[in-house]
DNA sequence: ATGCTGACTATGT
DNA sequence: TACATAGCCAGCA
């Protein structure tokens, strides 16, 4: 107990973490935008952070990251060019997310709305 | 310790 | 309508 009054604990949860409990949140068939899961975190207008806490995010961590998406209702790009985007539609359309002919998910359909007034 | 990089979005010209 | 800019975390070399 050498911890001194007001020392930060242990195991302070990082903004990315605060990030990654939001997006477990999220139901399946759902999807929310980044800026949407910004703001829950307590980040309002830090939706870049939002991309790259889930883009730091380890393999098998359980968080739904497919169910991001940006604000057009489409899926992000990687700058790294990989399989992830195609991986992140499948796995979307798989959950009943359907996408509009231009590529774009209806949001005012799809979206996620979280009870208790908060959006 | 410094600097670069990476899944965004709102706002202004 | 299209393009540029600001905002500002965490890991790694």
């Amino acid at each position: 107990m050498t911890r001194r009054r007001g020392a930060i604990p242990p195991s302070a949860p990082t903004r990315w973490e605060r990030v990654w409990a939001v997006v477990r949140r999220i139901p399946r068939g759902r999807v929310a935008t980044y800026g949407q899961v910004a703001k829950l975190a307590g980040l309002p207008g830090q939706a870049r952070f939002v991309g790259y806490a889930l883009a730091a995010l380890p393999d098998g961590s359980g968080v739904a990251w497919q169910r991001v998406v940006n604000a057009s209702g489409r899926v992000s790009a990687r700058r790294d060019g990989g399989n992830a985007e195609a991986l992140q539609a499948a796995m979307l359309r798989r959950e009943g997310v359907r996408f509009g002919a231009d590529g774009a998910i209806a949001l005012e359909r799809f979206r996620w709305r979280p009870r208790g007034g908060r959006r």
